[in-house]
Parts: C-alpha cells; sequence; structure tokens
DNA sequence: ACCTGAACACCGTTCAAGT
DNA sequence: ACCTGAACACCGTTCAAGT
C-alpha cells in the first residue's frame, strides 16, 4: 500500500543476502559509485549503521558480490570432451555470470581465492589446466590471466561507456564517429578510415566471441609449447 | 627554507602538468583512493578550488592521468620484421610505461581515443593489425581488447593485492598459503596443491611474459583463421 | 588569468545506546 | 541479536569574490 519510495523495495529483516541484492540491483541501474552504505541503507528503510551489524566495513560488501557473482557460475559438467572445449564452457559460463552486470564484474578480479564459490570456479579451472599439462606453476598464472580477462572483457563490453540509455547513446556516438573521422587524415589513416566501427562497436556478442577465441588460442599454444604430456600427436 | 610538509614539494606555480605528476606520485605511493581533490591541493599548498582552474571536475583529472600515461610510451620504430614481432614491441612499449604505476594503469581502459597520446598508439596498432590481415572490425574490436588487456595485465600483477610493503607481504603470503593449504583436500585437490603458487606467484616478470605470448598467440590464430592476405604460404 | 573563502550536500565510520 | 542517534573527519563542487 504505501512504501516503495525508492529503487528497491523494503525487505522485512536485513541480511546479507538482501544487502548484496540490492546492491548489484542498484550497481546494474546507476553504476557503482552510486552504491553506498548510505544510499542502501536507504532503499531498506533502515539507517546507515544497520547494514555495519551484517557487514564489517565497504569491503566486506564489495566482497559480498564478488562472491555472489562467483555464485551465480554455472559450471558445465565434467566430460571427457578436448580440454580446450571444456576451458571454452568453464569460460563462458563465468562470463554468462558476469555480463548481466558490468559496473560490478571488476570486483571478482583479485578475491578469487576469497570466498568458496570462488574457489570451486578456481579449483575446475586449475584442474583442466593442469591436465592439458601445464606445470602447477603455469597453470596458476594462466588460471590468474583468464579468470582477469574474461572479467575485464565483460568491463571494456563495447558502448558500455556511453550509458544504457538508447538515445543518449546513439547520439554519443555519432559525436564520437564525427570526432574521429575529422582526424588529421595524414596522422591517423587507420583511425579515421575506421572511425565508425571505432566509434559503435557493432556487436558485444562478437566482441566476446573473439575475446574468447584469442583467450584459448593463447592457452593452446602455451600447453603446446610448454609439454608434450597432454598432446603427443 | 621551511615547507615540504606533505608529500610532495610545493611549486612555484600550478598547471596541468605539475597536478598531473603529483596525482601519478601520490597514487604510487598510497593508492588511488588518496588521489584527492582537497589532497593534491593539500600538497601543493593551495586551495581545493585552486585545481578547479585547471580542470573542469576530477573526471577531467582522471583523463589527464590517462593521457600521461599514453604519453610515457615509448612506441618502437616500424620496421620491416614480421608483425607479430612488431606488436609485441608495441604492447611491451605500453607495459614498459604503465608498470610503473599499477594504481593509475586501469584509467587508460575507455581512454585510447581521447587524448592525442592514445590515439597515437591506437593508430599504430591499429596499422599493424590491418597489415596482419584482419578487416577494420576485427582490428578495431583486436585492437581495444589488446589495449586493455595490457592494462589488466599490469594491474592484476601478481603479489600487488598485499601493497609494496616488503615486511608485511611477507606475512600475508605466508597467511594466505597457509589458508589455502588448510582447504578439505577432497574438494579442492588443485588448489590445496598448488597453494604456494597461488598465493605468492613467484615472479612478476613471468607473468608478463606468459601473459604478452597468450595474446600474441591469440592474435596469431584470428589472423590465421580470418583471412590469408598476410600469410600465403 | 589565477587563486581564495565560505558554504552545501554528500561520504564511511566510531561510539554509545536502545529493545 | 539487531538496530537507532548523534557525532567526526572526510569527500566533490558551486558561487561569489579577491588580485
Amino acid at each position: 500500500m504505501a512504501s516503495r519510495k525508492n529503487g528497491s523495495v523494503a525487505r522485512e529483516r536485513l541480511s546479507r543476502d538482501t544487502i548484496v541484492d540490492g546492491a548489484i540491483a542498484l550497481a546494474d541501474a546507476e553504476g557503482l559509485d552510486a552504491v553506498t552504505i548510505r544510499r542502501l541503507a536507504q532503499d531498506h528503510k533502515v539507517t546507515p549503521m544497520a547494514l555495519y551489524w551484517h557487514f564489517k566495513d565497504k569491503g566486506e560488501l564489495l566482497d559480498g558480490i564478488a562472491e555472489r557473482l562467483f555464485a551465480d557460475v554455472r559450471l558445465p559438467v565434467p566430460s571427457r570432451k578436448p580440454w580446450p572445449e571444456q576451458l571454452r564452457a568453464i569460460l563462458e559460463a563465468l562470463s554468462d555470470a558476469l555480463r548481466p552486470h558490468p559496473a560490478v564484474a571488476g570486483l571478482v578480479s583479485d578475491r578469487v581465492l576469497s570466498s568458496e564459490a570462488g574457489l570451486i570456479v578456481a579449483e575446475r579451472t586449475l584442474a583442466l589446466l593442469r591436465h592439458a599439462g601445464l606445470s602447477t606453476e603455469q597453470a596458476a598464472q594462466v588460471g590468474g590471466y583468464l579468470l582477469n580477462a574474461v572479467a575485464m572483457l565483460v568491463t571494456t563490453e563495447p558502448g558500455r561507456e556511453y550509458g544504457p540509455d538508447s538515445e543518449a547513446r546513439d547520439d554519443a556516438i555519432r559525436r564520437k564517429t564525427a570526432s574521429l573521422s575529422g582526424l588529421p587524415l595524414r596522422r591517423y589513416p587507420s583511425i579515421v578510415s575506421s572511425a565508425n566501427v571505432l566509434a559503435a562497436c557493432p556487436s558485444p556478442d562478437a566482441y566476446f566471441r573473439l575475446g574468447l577465441d584469442m583467450l584459448i588460442a593463447g592457452v593452446t599454444a602455451t600447453a603446446e609449447q610448454g609439454s608434450v604430456a597432454a598432446n603427443p600427436a
């Protein structure tokens, strides 16, 4: 009847989960900068200090967001397919979980080993890389690299810099294209001639497919060069 | 004769360059969160409002930092070497410029096309990718991917999460190793068995070399698959 | 052109207290 | 166990003014 003045509905009771829910929804709608202890409290119709019972400080809240993102990863069931395919399935599962929340996707970097959900993703990835023939050191480095790279792909997803709004977005793209096209052709031939695709970057899906292709290809090359155990042919 | 109470020396006069200098030095020493209009003003013995004559707002200051990083890139002279080698030289030049300033390296993402220094790096990269046989769309996407990936490598450089301090660092690494080793072996066999290398990640240099190797290998695979113009053999 | 001063609407967080 | 109230030391930024 009354209520629902702000972004999210008032809950019966506060909990870590409901607070993280609200934080992610707020970040999706207004960006990570809008995620503020005071703003979250307001959305939950509660005093800012109430949140401090559930989280030691704001850092712990951000940890909670990262943990939730990892928990949303629907890992593929292990199979007997070639390892590059299995690796791709894992990376796709991760990117599927992150892509709906580009504003907070970067939080997963450096937080993989700090939550149970993150550990599960890391374990599967490491196991697969070891199976591909990498040494423990290589697997650790490549594994970290891969998870960070997927998060990076989501964070830098083309078009996101202009905001989600469609009309203002098109306008910004048109302005950017014009500004790039107007650059001195002598000094920036490649940029001028691809001004439209640089400003617009047609399809996020294509960007993602290409990014994952390059990641897998990079790992494959490393595995072939570093060891022959997994590929005796 | 007095003065030098704070981090950086008081300058004769304020300018965009001196402010950016101070901002980068402050970020190097205390992290990006310490970079604050008020703190910079204090370091320069000036009122916070003084900075607003040189920068419209804080965002423009961050743009200035990114521009400076791009300006520090010592691009290799063009040569007739195979393109993968030239590409590696460009990416190494970029990472050489970013690695001394990991706290601000992430600022270059999404800002490549917003400054002259960034445009020069982008132009060289795009030209080389086109020369490798990529289409304009592919070159634009791969180019963006590569620059973002290098910035990511610098930002996530292993060991950085524990701060630059050496004694506290070793302590944190030992704690992390112990905590990972104590995980249930049944559920996390790969993590437990590589706990030490996961927590410590031996050499940043090795991480970088491997990261660049994987990036180049990924581009090579894409170029071979997408076109045969550059590699008719 | 370049900088100061006072003020405003925000932050995260501590500490003591209520129920 | 779970939340409130008041206070503190910070933010970025606007607006009017000084030189």
